[in-house]
This record gives structure tokens, sequence and C-alpha cells, in this order.
DNA sequence: TCTGGGGTCCTGCCGCAC
DNA sequence: TCTGGTGCGGCAGGACCC
């Protein structure tokens, strides 16, 4: 339990179907219908959903499914690609509404962030409901806010009422509104480590809250042992993260139809090593560690590192360093994806 | 038949230096 | 000179996030 003197109000802010959301305020036609947005577009093609409108939905489309399988649930919903120039313009100025309220806000990729309002005299519920309200009025887009007194709580909340909705759990609801969920509520807890504790014949998170923290540590390691004690119980000091430094910086690109030939592998390779380099040199940075990644048609994925004397952003020297690591690679299959990424990134 | 792209972090293993 | 512990960087793979 966290001291009640050092009590923060941690809100988490989630954009509501917020690619589609985007999409039906520039082409008001689209709202109400069917919309999935993902890929190129093409429903044919290769690609998965990133997001799918509410009304989609219902038809048991939801993000990272295949857009061909989408395509077969509701045949009749519009498809369109990612804008992602467009998402980011709308998710700068909701990141700069959401500063006015605290400097201390953490990104969380396009469509979410963490605020602290741990200094602010106000009522945290009314100050939310401000922020709904400007957003709104900005962007025209809702959203679904979660108050806590940490991350961790704050995320599961804004994810209880969903869309446009408004939640607040304190310490005394860890029994009653925590306890009960499934265990993949938690952050943290994807597919692999829910399958896993389900065959330990754990569902929920009171369930994994049951099991000691030796146990934990046995079962999952050190890290993530703690980390699934800790969280069951609802506690998560972790500060919000306001500033960080890229670790790395990649390009990679499934090929519409696996690929057998050398050439058209090594030509895609160049372009996506050019790609990495621009995008560098753009940002200003250079890195140390080059890997490239094969998929092959069977989706095993492999990887192939060379780390450099230097750290540098040249295409030629990064080039160089791609085909030593590409050599290394046993071309038996056919390849689905290649991918280049730079690591060790410090700032020029 | 399907299964994107851009990231982070962790683990296990290896070779190497001390 | 041999052996072993330890720490570390590099590498490969995997889980997870949006």
């Amino acid at each position: 339990m966290e001291n009640p003197d050092s009590m923060r109000r941690i809100l988490h802010i989630d954009m509501d179907a917020f690619f589609a959301a985007v999409e039906q305020r520039r082409n008001p036609e689209l709202t109400g219908k069917p919309l999935v947005i993902g890929g190129s577009g093409d429903p044919t093609k290769r690609g998965v959903v990133s997001t799918a409108s509410y009304e989609a939905r219902k038809f048991g489309i939801h993000s990272a499914m295949p857009l061909k399988t989408a395509h077969k649930l509701c045949p009749h919903a519009v498809f369109l690609p990612v804008d992602y120039e467009e998402y980011a313009r709308v998710s700068r100025r909701i990141k700069g509404i959401l500063r006015e309220f605290s400097p201390i806000m953490e990104d969380v990729g396009i469509d979410e962030a963490f605020l602290d309002l741990s200094q602010r005299d106000r009522p945290a519920e009314e100050i939310a409901r401000e922020i709904k309200t400007k957003i709104k009025q900005e962007t025209g887009l809702t959203c679904s806010i979660g108050i806590a007194p940490n991350k961790l709580l704050a995320k599961i909340a804004s994810d209880m009422q969903k869309p446009d909705g408004l939640t607040i759990i304190t310490e005394g609801d860890r029994e009653d509104r925590i306890w009960p969920l499934a265990v993949r509520k938690l952050w943290g807890v994807g597919p692999k480590t829910e399958a896993y504790l389900k065959e330990m014949g754990i569902g929920t998170i009171g369930e994994l809250a049951s099991l000691s923290r030796e146990r934990l540590i046995e079962e999952f390691g050190e890290s993530h042992g703690r980390y699934l004690y800790e969280a069951s119980r609802g506690i998560d000091e972790s500060p919000l993260v306001t500033h960080w430094e890229p670790k790395s910086t990649s390009r990679e690109t499934t090929f519409e139809r696996d690929v057998g030939n050398w050439q058209i592998i090594a030509k895609a390779l160049a372009g996506l090593t050019r790609d990495v380099a621009n995008d560098m040199k753009q940002s200003g940075y250079k890195g140390r560690t080059v890997t490239v990644k094969v998929r092959f048609s069977d989706f095993e994925t492999h990887t192939r590192a060379k780390t450099l004397e230097a750290s540098t952003n040249a295409v030629n020297e990064i080039r160089t360093a791609v085909f030593d690591c590409l050599k290394r690679f046993e071309m038996k299959k056919k390849v689905r994806l290649i991918g280049v990424k730079m690591g060790g990134l410090e700032k020029v």
C-alpha cells in the first residue's frame, strides 16, 4: 500500500478508436459505419488492422487481425490506409492540450498519455472532465480517462469504460474492482504469460495475488516475477518518463508475395538501409550495431548482427555491414519479410 | 489461409579479460 | 602454467507494447 502522504494522482488518457475517429472526423460520411484502418487500405493485400471503428468491432474485427480476415467478417466495411502523418499531427495537438494541465506528461505512443496531477490543488476528476471537454472542442474526438494513485491502475481504469469514459480507482478498490479482472488486463501480461498462468490455474489478478513472490520469481524469472507480484497487488511506484532518447531505429518490409530471388531481396535491403541512414541523419543520430532480420515463408524469424568499430550514419558503411550480415543467413526457404535495424544510438 | 511496422526490455549463451 | 570465478560486451531469440 502506498503511503497516503505521498499519494499520487495519475491520469491515463486513451483516445477512443483513434485512427478511425480521425478519419471519421475528416470525412463525416464515414461516421456510424464499420471502418477499418490498416496497411495499404486494400483488404486483399497483406497487412493487419491498426484500428477498427466501434461499428466494425461488432463484426468481431479487432486490431492486429489480418486485413483479409477482417474483409471476410465484414465485406461491406470501408477499408482505409494508415495516414500516420495526419494522426501524428492530431496527436501533437492533444499532447499540447494535456501539457497545459500539467508539465509532467508521459507520451505512450500516438494515442495515449499519462499525466501527473499530484502537484495540482483542484480535484483530479474536475481536471479530467475539463481535459475531455477541451479535446472534444479542439479536435472533435473523444477519449477515455482513468484516474488512480499510479500508472498501472490508471491504465486499467481508462479501459474500464469505453468510449468517452471517466473512471476513478482508489487504493480501497483493489479487492472489489481489480482482483476480479482477468490477468490479461495487467500491462506486461500478453498471450504467452496468460496461457502459462492458465495452466497454473490462475485466471484473475486476485488469483495471481495469491501466489508468493518466491513462486512467481521461480516461474517467471527475477524481473518479471517481481513485477507480477507487485502488479497483482496494485503496487507501482514507477515515475512518469517525461523525456527519453531512442535506443534503436529500424525499417522493415513484408513482400506482397514470398521471394526466393536473391537480387530482389538485396535490392529491397539496400532501400531499407538508405531509409534507416536517412532517418538517423534527419533526427541527428549515429548508431553502432547493425542488425538484419529475415522472416521466412513459414514465419520463422532470424537475426544477424554486427557491431562496428565506431558509430556511423553513413549509408555506404551501414550497407557493407548489412550485406555481411545477409551472407550469414541460410537462404533455404522463401523470404517473407526483411528488415534493417541500427542500435546503440548516440546523438551526433 | 492468415499473421504489419516500429519500438523496448529480458534472458541465456558465448568468448574474452582479469 | 593451469584452473576457476567473475564481470562484461556482443549476439540471438522471444515477449510485449501501441
